[in-house]
DNA sequence: AGCACGCCGACT
DNA sequence: GTCGGCGTGCTC
């Protein structure tokens, strides 16, 4: 027999092998192969990789298909579901098969070292065992032994846990010693197998809850279903509710949510409700658990999986229900390596499945509303808060005026009106909290000379480095690069730098300054570096430690406040004068956003905007609430331009040391294109916004087609176009299908 | 991805 | 003359 390998090397094809006669294999199996003639070690390297087929013949002459070296797992580690899943990616990205594979597999998996499936050991005693215990036929020097089978016969509740022996102080050298004498025997199940009750609280859903719970279950398994639900509707009591149903039947649910809300209290949720039959697949995880995460959702062990995007790339053996949560957010969209989209990627894999699919957010992508509107999503809506907390109210702040005097450079300016600043005065006050979001990591974007015109340009970007004050350090955010901040001027030597502009860092000193007796937190990625610490942080929020907060994206995501009853957003301005046809979208969701963040019931809470635009009908449309009638004009104003989601675009990006042979590149591209394809239009090269990345020139050609299925058909011929115009891959040129920055 | 092969400039 | 640079193509 032969079988067809799939290898983790960035070819998109797969390699014909031998398999030995007295070996059998199943598809999805993982195997220890050898591959090239490896001259220079006198042996070729051997690499793992998976079955994808077994088949009588193959192709390839007989004395040329090498050995299948080892079986390495006695069992399969995806199935053909996911090996089609896999394929579908692989081609609507335009990447090759192993790529993806490299992507998906959770490193531990990818190596040869033979995997377990996780099972816990269940203890009992033997029928000697008992006798042994009842008879007392121990020696009196064997203590532990007749403590451990003493144990073991006073439990009520048997087969019993190894973690719970183990925690009664016996080694697993007593238990094994007790097991090879033949008292005691075991019994193996799935660390998510729970034999407890789903544990539902006496929670009464609104009749608009249950309206919508009814008309989910009650739809037909392949509709894809948007919940629209203000902050605080009720949202995950519905998803738990959904899951709760499709696990009584034995199936599997995946749910996905943004790395951000994948927090402690989140999770601490879920395994209220469910006890042990939830895993989550987070950043903080070894890569022995993954993989233990990965198989045990593979062969049905696992009931429910919550994870990032990556985890949409989990096989399971009865998946029954995806549910992805915030669906808008930026984070499903992988933006190295191979583009992805997790939301998009789940409706397939639901298709496939034929399953319900369940995105939720308080503020849907218009992607997402796109769908709705042509009929294949169904659309439900949670207006009312379920927990009665009041809407916040939201102010506009008219910058126009006092814009000059917050750049002049005076560090003793504050970018906050002077209103806004007894606003949190008040409320702090009144032992309430305040929130300041500020987009900005940093102490300053630019440090400039007031000699010379030195500023902190990053000697390989075409941007400024930001001034981090209290690391002491000039960093460029984009490509990372570090240097120590400066003293004096390395141009012309004078010590008269100043810092320009204002980041979270800058705004914190200040604040601190203003209100010197209360606490003021900053949350971004600079003071939060890991996980915990973010997550400590959020508590101090939570449990009133912190006062004021001075924030970047990080406060904008998931979290609820209750008592912070003032959110101000110092500068929203930046978005609309963005070239980014997409960033209104996004300044509408992030301020309902940041709104979302406040309040509590007994409480009025005030979002206020600080703007030299206070004329512009986003902020209209956020003092009104009404998300998603502005949503819908946006749409209506896509569809004039025949942008995304009415048209679909693909962005071809490339990069080289000089700027000429990239343009020439490019326009060759296009003229390939031009050519050959009538659905494809064309627009550009251009320079990128960002034109110099890491001492590189990036260049970008818009393509883009009447619908997803046109740019799908056509995919191929970019592709050709590319493999055939950079063989030496020295433009480094991708595809970015369906993208979502430009 | 790795590795081999091959074709040119430059270095004992 | 050969050493090594990388551009090109192959691996079942
Ligand atoms: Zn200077
Ligand atoms: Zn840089």
């Amino acid at each position: 027999m032969i079988a067809e390998v799939l290898l983790p090397i960035p070819v998109n094809q797969s390699f014909d092998y031998r398999l030995p006669e007295s070996q059998t294999a199943v598809v999805g199996q993982r195997v220890l192969v050898a591959l090239g003639t490896g001259k220079a070690n006198n042996t070729p390297r051997q690499i793992t990789g998976i079955i994808v087929a077994i088949k009588e013949t193959s192709p390839y002459p007989d004395a040329s298909l090498k050995p299948i070296l080892a079986l390495l797992d006695s069992f399969a580690i995806v199935d053909r579901a996911w090996l089609d899943f896999i394929q579908f990616t692989a081609r609507y990205y335009a990447a090759p098969l192993a790529k993806l594979l490299i992507n998906a597999l959770p490193k531990h998996i990818r190596s040869d070292s033979p995997l377990t499936l996780p099972k816990l050991r269940y203890y009992q005693l033997t029928e000697s065992g008992i006798s042994a215990h009842k008879t007392e036929i121990l020696p009196t020097r064997a203590t532990k032994q007749r403590a451990l089978l003493r144990f073991l016969h006073d439990q009520d509740k048997i087969p019993i846990n190894e973690a719970l022996v183990r925690e009664q102080g016996f080694t697993a050298h007593d238990i094994t010693t007790a097991v090879d004498k033949g008292y005691a025997t075991y019994t193996l199940t799935s660390p998510y197998h729970s034999e407890e009750n789903v544990c539902s609280p006496d929670y009464q859903l609104t009749g608009e809850q249950q309206a919508l719970l009814d008309a989910i279950t009650t739809a037909p398994d392949n509709k894809t279903h948007l919940i629209y639900g203000v902050t605080g509707s009720g949202k995950t009591e519905i998803y738990l509710q959904l899951i709760e149903k499709a696990i009584n039947t034995g199936q599997q649910v995946l749910l996905l949510i943004p790395e951000i809300s994948l927090t402690p209290q989140m999770l601490a949720r879920f395994h209220e409700r469910f006890g042990n039959r939830v895993a989550a697949l987070h950043s903080g995880l070894g890569d022995k658990v993954r993989a233990d995460i990965w198989l045990a959702a593979m062969n049905g062990d696992l009931p429910i999986l919550i994870g990032t995007r990556s985890a949409i790339f989990t096989p399971f053996q009865r998946l029954g229900l995806i549910i992805v949560d915030e669906e808008h957010d930026l984070s499903y969209k992988q933006q190295e390596g191979i583009p992805y989209h997790a939301r998009d990627l789940a409706r397939y894999r639901a298709h496939q499945h034929n399953i319900p699919i369940v995105l939720g957010s308080a503020t849907p992508s218009l992607e997402s509303l796109y769908q709705v509107k042509k009929g294949h999503y169904q659309l439900h809506q949670l207006v009312t808060r379920a927990t009665q907390a009041t809407q916040p109210t939201i102010h506009l702040i008219d910058r126009r005026g006092d814009k000059q005097a917050s750049h002049a450079g005076s560090s003793a300016n504050l970018p906050i009106a002077e209103i806004l600043l007894q606003k949190i005065r008040q409320t702090l006050q009144r032992q309430e909290q305040a929130l300041v979001f500020l987009n900005r990591r940093g102490f300053s974007p630019v440090m400039m000379c007031r000699h010379c015109d030195w500023k902190s340009e990053c000697p390989t970007c075409d941007a400024y480095q930001t001034a981090h004050t209290r690391a002491r350090q000039l960093h460029c955010h984009l490509c990372g690069y570090i240097c120590p901040l400066p003293t004096q001027c390395p141009q012309c030597g004078q010590r008269d730098l100043i810092f320009v502009g204002h980041g979270t860092e800058k705004l914190e000193t200040q604040l601190q300054a203003q209100f010197p007796h209360h606490h003021v937190l900053r949350l971004d990625r600079d003071k939060q570096t890991t996980t915990n610490q973010l997550h400590a942080a959020l508590e101090q929020i939570h449990n009133g430690d912190a006062h004021l907060i001075v924030g970047t994206q990080l406060i904008v995501k998931g979290h609820h406040f209750p008592n912070v009853t003032t959110v101000c957003v110092v500068d929203s301005d930046q978005a609309l004068f963005s070239s980014d046809f997409r960033a209104e979208e996004r300044l509408l969701q992030q301020l309902t956003q940041v709104a979302g963040r406040a309040g509590r019931e007994s409480q009025q809470s005030h979002v206020y905007i600080q703007t030299t635009l206070p004329t512009h009908p986003v902020f209209a449309a956020l003092q009104q609430q009404d998300y998603l009638t502005y949503a819908n004009n946006l749409l209506a104003e896509r569809e004039k331009y025949e942008l995304p989601p009415h048209h679909a675009i693909t962005i071809v990006k490339a990069s080289a040391l000089d700027a000429a042979p990239l343009m020439q590149f490019l326009r060759d591209v296009k003229a390939l294109i031009d050519d050959n394809s009538q659905a494809l239009t064309t627009l550009g090269p251009a320079p990128s916004p960002i034109e110099r990345l890491k001492n590189r020139f990036q260049a970008q050609l818009f393509i883009s087609a009447p619908s997803r299925m046109a740019l799908q058909r056509e995919l191929p011929l970019i592709e050709k176009a590319i493999t055939h115009l950079d063989k030496s891959r020295r433009f480094r040129a991708v595809i970015d299908v369906d993208a979502m920055e430009n």
